[in-house]
DNA sequence: TATTTATTGACTTATCTTGACCATTTGATT
DNA sequence: AATCAAATGGTCAAGATAAGTCAATAAATA
């Protein structure tokens, strides 16, 4: 399969942060965007979807003569530091997609291991399928519902 | 009587999952859909219904551009004796009570560890909560609830 | 016959790519 | 200083692509 300009420009980003001793990387926004044969903005969404606070990242630049970007990659200084990471990625509502995205961001960083990320999609869907099928809850409050147990979860985890 | 279309997509996802070194695969939901005439929507009701979570099964989908779906496995090998070893010590019906002392039990006997059990305990309790308090849910009914989560998360574990 | 499971397709949502236009900073020239 | 040109990065929306949802039927099974 191939990979998508995003996903290339993602890998190549994040293996910069990594070789990194303060997994810190300075970019500059054209040149980036001639080597991978794209246009400057590619990079802004690529910054925006992959290197968001949500994924643990912090970003800044300047424009101007003698412009970057440069992107952070977080580390927790304890389990608290990760508990409050993982509230505020949920937030107080979470569609379906959403929490399942985040479930494979957590793992794919190694803040979950697989078969604990398997327990909470399992709970996730029973629940679901009981709103959905035996209470008729609305999908509006479902969405608080699976915001309040994956929080529950997350939380328990990480503190345990 | 010749196999129905879910039958046979599902066990061509299996055997690409078998042959693969990771238990994994990646597919596009439209080329599938089209090897097997039928409608794209039928891989999304194959995966529910055969690849859920609580078979096992991780899932993580893409749509758009370059989309794609992954299915993995998380079975490494034959675990029947200990889901039904999980599924006749639970039962049909359990109690919280009942419930605690058996999830001591298997984290004791290592057939779980403490995270594990930890995010069922959670998952139980989430449940119990609601049944009580928003559906109002008879006892007796909460046991069989529980007896049903139960089941799903220690045989997810099982054969994961 | 009643209930569960499978099939279909119309409609919805998400993601990636591109480009036109906007904003900020630097530094050279008045 | 004040101004202007050059060099950067930012925003936003349109178009293409691909997956998800839901509910109506149909088929199979209890």
């Amino acid at each position: 399969m191939s990979l998508s300009i995003t996903k290339e420009i993602e890998d190549y980003i994040a293996s910069l942060i990594t070789e990194s001793e303060a997994q810190t990387v300075s970019l500059r926004r054209k040149d980036l965007a001639e080597q991978f044969g794209c246009v400057p903005s590619q990079i802004n969404y690529v910054l925006r979807s992959r290197f968001a606070p949500e994924n643990g990242f912090l970003v800044e630049s300047q424009r101007g003569g003698h412009g970057y970007i440069r992107v952070m990659r977080l580390t927790f200084k304890d389990c608290d530091d990760v508990v409050s990471h993982f509230s505020d990625a949920i937030g107080l509502s979470i569609t379906e997609q959403e929490a399942r995205r985040l479930l494979v961001n957590f793992q794919n960083r190694e803040l979950i291991t697989p078969k604990e990320r398997l327990l909470v999609e399992v709970a996730l869907r029973n629940q679901e399928d009981q709103g959905k099928t035996i209470y008729d809850i609305s999908p509006y409050k479902r969405d608080i519902m699976r915001a309040e147990l994956l929080t529950k979860m997350l939380t328990s985890l990480a503190l345990g």
